[in-house]
DNA sequence: AAGAATTTTTAGGATAGACTAAAAAATATC
DNA sequence: GATATTTTTTAGTCTATCCTAAAAATTCTT
């Protein structure tokens, strides 16, 4: 397994090829990667069974490669702990550190630093962290866009994207952070989200999408 | 600067190749790569400028290649204080996860360890810690088979490969400890050690060379 | 100092990973 | 349903890194 065989996985399950097929293209715009690259990389990761492929519609995770994809992920995700609790990093800043690190952690070593960490649960950014068997706990969170007006709810999750983490620090938008939705416009519009402490924000339809809440009482 | 690069040059350095020139044969030895790989290795990195080349002699370090050594070196050694004091590693255990970790960690990431550490000056085998911009701080402490019978010394570095660590582990032998010579036997024979709890240690003259002391009062 | 042994270099390949350009297949449009 | 567009695949290259085998240079032995 090397480090590129590990992203190729880590993108497939980001694009949500656990459940649904994921095109070469998407693999394209996502690794930045000629689309020649990407088939010849599906065809060893179909050789190792890592993917299934189904020509010309795209390729799916095996259990053994959302197992590695699960895996990395945790490196990923128990790095971004360490870099922002003990490091001082910004959420925004954990992302480009993490994904160096990821390749280069034995086992041993992600499971010391899990515990120096206090066995985390969540990343910096809601992140549930998969268990070191490549499981993944569940999750109850739902995205923003799924409430109605007048809910109530607590902030669980972001995408974990560096421009939209920054958008969101100066939207003042953080983890555990409660608010009320008061407006929420038809056609994908505009939602206004009031906070406890009385501010109101007001941001677009697809920055919510990325955002995922606990209704809250 | 590619990983295979950086060890590459670690390793002339390793070999004394700030001082001498290093043979191609030490680097197929140190390095477990064919004489070939070791040649063309040398013609890469003597473009770049890193190293210098007497052919049929070996290699050397340019002040360029020396810099970056030395970086390599301080982000291992760095790491290894990480292992060792946060993760509980044995001083015997860190190097290999050293050794990845080493060519993921962005000078950012570097600096930001340094400091969570509390700017430390030696790493767990008591090698010191280049400064960040490659210059090396002066040390004072020499070989115990330098030492005559009855001196008192303090033990200050050790050589770092694992099976050596492990057999000091074994002897008792640690950083920081004090002993007095009791006896050095001619033509490289074994020395007697005794510590100030009382007891007494036996080493061959080849583990003596790789423990470096400083003489106490 | 001549022959033997060792070390270094050269030559020729292999593999992983990336690319561009062109062909083939699938999808969209009129 | 024929044509145009898009996507995927194939074919041919390129670079970094490794290898083995053989040639060249150096060093050792007697």
């Amino acid at each position: 397994m090397t480090p590129n065989k590990e992203d190729f996985l880590k993108a497939i399950y980001e694009l949500g090829g656990q459940n649904q097929v994921v095109t070469n293209k998407d693999l394209v715009r996502t690794l930045s990667i000629s689309a020649a690259s990407v088939t010849e990389m599906n065809t060893r990761l179909l050789k190792e069974e890592l993917i299934t492929h189904l020509p010309y519609q795209g390729v799916m995770l095996t259990e053994k490669g959302l197992r590695i994809a699960n895996q990395l992920i945790r490196k990923h995700r128990i790095w971004e702990v360490f870099l922002s609790e003990k490091l001082g990093y910004e959420w925004n800043e954990v992302h480009s550190d993490a994904d160096l690190l990821e390749h280069a952690s034995s086992d041993l070593l992600i499971e010391r630093l899990n515990i120096f960490l206090g066995e985390p649960t969540f990343d910096p950014h809601g992140g549930v962290i998969p268990n070191k068997d490549g499981s993944t706990p569940e999750i109850h969170s739902t995205p923003l866009t799924d409430c109605s007006q007048g809910a109530h709810f607590k902030i669980k999750e972001v995408d974990d994207q560096e421009e939209f983490l920054e958008y969101l620090l100066y939207k003042k938008v953080h983890l555990g952070k409660e608010y009320t939705l008061v407006d929420i416009e038809p056609y994908d519009g505009p939602l206004t989200l009031k906070a406890t402490t009385g501010e109101e924000t007001i941001i677009g339809h697809k920055a919510a999408f990325k955002i995922l809440v606990e209704l809250t009482e």
